[in-house]
DNA sequence: GTGTGTGCAAAAGGTTTGCAAGAAA
DNA sequence: TTTCTTGCAAACCTTTTGCACACAC
């Protein structure tokens, strides 16, 4: 159970101010055991079910972007109709079940080191990101 | 220089009709040598320009999600607000330049085998897609 | 008090849908 | 003639924006 002043110490030394609303924010994001990964509108759920409350999606999408751009969130890359985060920010990868649309943590340790040959001239590699799709075993593909 | 009654026959024998506008957009993702990566607004450009043609973009989306669902195009993982896709339909990955915003594929050759030693109970693993995100290497990161 | 954050409603951008007209079989 | 395809416009959904009000400092 995290307090709320570590929260407070958090945003602030980001230069963040702790608001009302950023705080039930960080509530039903970081207190948590499971890493959690969604989107936009699941969050905006889980604030009402959770906390029993709205905050307004404007200032959802503001705060989200922020911790993100703090480096609080992953934004995870799958082709979807919208964005997905991920409360885990340290470097692992994805499982994406076809069947359920649900994305499941592939810690780093499950995947062998991954040597990139090649390089782009003058760049940078970022990230590497992995994103293994899976489906139930006794089905047609597509 | 692929000649249409390929495109004819490819249409056909997957039980698509060869209309006008299939044909068209065959020629514009198909009739090239080097991959193409796009969203369904570049498609619609390269369609107006190369044809001096408009072809609307219900018929655009349609085919495009046609000819995926028959394997004729790869839908490319990345965040992004736009879907894109992908000419090149063999097993490889994509450097995604974050300065540009352009995607480079990188070939299988390029990277070490990838073994993944966890799989969800149940499930078969239909795609192993890797994304690397360069930027350039004067420049600082976020 | 000043500057930042919030919330609403409106707008924007990509994608989907319903339906009537047109083309392929 | 029957079935599939096209194209337009409207609808939809996610995300962004403008602006007035409220809050943090």
């Amino acid at each position: 159970m995290i307090k709320n002043n570590e929260f407070i110490d958090k945003l602030r030394s980001s230069g963040l101010r702790p608001t009302k609303q950023r705080l039930k924010i960080c509530e039903v994001l970081f207190n948590r055991e499971k890493t959690f990964h969604f989107t936009i509108n699941d969050l905006a759920k889980k604030i009402s079910e959770k906390l029993n409350e709205k905050i307004s999606l404007a200032t959802i999408y503001n705060t989200v972007h922020a911790f993100k751009d703090k480096g609080y969130l992953k934004e995870i890359s799958i082709n979807s109709d919208k964005s997905y985060f991920d409360t885990n920010i340290t470097n692992h990868h994805h499982f994406f079940d076809e069947d359920t649309n649900q994305l499941i943590d592939c810690d780093n340790d499950n995947i062998d080191k991954i040597n990139i040959k090649k390089n782009i001239t003058g760049k940078k590699i970022n990230s590497i990101e992995i994103l293994i799709k899976v489906a139930s075993d006794n089905q047609t593909q597509n």
